[in-house]
DNA sequence: TATAGAAAGTCAATAATAGTCAAGGGAGGG
DNA sequence: CCCTCCCTTGACTATTATTGACTTTCTATA
């Protein structure tokens, strides 16, 4: 009936739910422990059930006293933009990122000021690149979408 | 949940709170000691903990009467970041980074939103580009730093 | 002023975590 | 029956923390 996997994600919910900030901190190896499981199925369940598509943001740190740290995050519309970059990274032109920073300062979901930076990161930091290994066009496009996606996640956990 | 590294990080955070001019001076071996531990702990907290990228400058004397000092530095310009950043583009690790927008939150050069849009640009980005064609570790140091520069080079505009 | 001893620094080894990836398993649909 | 999509595992990798042996520097004082 439940898998595994669905016992560890109704496992966390349930202590997110009861959490007095939205954010659990564990340890990878105790609840692998707890469910008798590998490790890895940990991450598993991380990454399918609790990533930012589902609401959710996850941090940790190796090494001793390492750690996880899972929030629960509001999410809204932009979530389509991030999947079209997803599926169309190597087709996105610089003009498109001009066009898409415009439209997210037009609705308001940036400050001008935020517009600036991202316009740094996305357009004028891949100026010039000839002398990296990277210089092909569609290179460009896709790193520039990458940039572009991760930072529109970043909108989205602030947007509500 | 915290380790002994945290811990001593937070007891001399604590410190230099409480200190007058953001400075403490304290000697090796008595926080060793205290914390039961061996003294080049203390340097491994120093040097993750308490460097420039976190805002902290660290001198220290050896010998008799030897002593460490630690300073939380306020920056007034981005200039010599910016500098630095184009001196040691391929030394600047994702680490480094994020130390680094963690100072400029605290600074409050920018705002947490925008600390979040960075970090997206400068590390999420970055992360899994092994399929792009630049993959080599000072390949992403070099796009990060000029990254960072470009937006450091924004965050000046609108500051003055 | 020379020097012994009292600091702090460096570095490599080990341990304690978490992350990645590829291969295999099983249930349901065509 | 076989294909596909999840799930599950384990071997391998990466990162962070901790320690101790050894080195360097400086002060105090003989």
């Amino acid at each position: 009936m439940y898998s595994l996997c669905d016992s560890i994600e109704n496992y966390i919910i349930r202590l997110i739910d009861n959490s007095p900030n939205q954010t659990i901190t564990i340890q990878r190896g105790k609840l692998a422990n707890e469910f008798d499981c590998a490790p890895s199925q940990i991450n598993y369940v991380l990454t399918t059930r609790f990533n930012v598509f589902r609401g959710f943001v996850v941090e940790s740190r190796r090494g001793g006293s390492g750690y996880i740290r899972i929030m629960r995050v509001p999410i809204d519309r932009l979530e389509p933009i991030i999947i079209y970059l997803d599926s169309n990274e190597e087709l996105l032109k610089e003009s498109d990122v001009e066009d898409l920073i415009n439209w997210l300062e037009r609705e308001e979901f940036i400050t001008p000021r935020e517009g600036a930076l991202i316009r740094a990161a996305a357009i004028d930091a891949l100026e010039k690149v000839a002398d990296l290994d990277f210089s092909s066009v569609t290179d460009r496009n896709q790193m520039r979408a990458r940039i572009l996606k991760e930072i529109l996640i970043q909108i989205l956990r602030w947007v509500e």
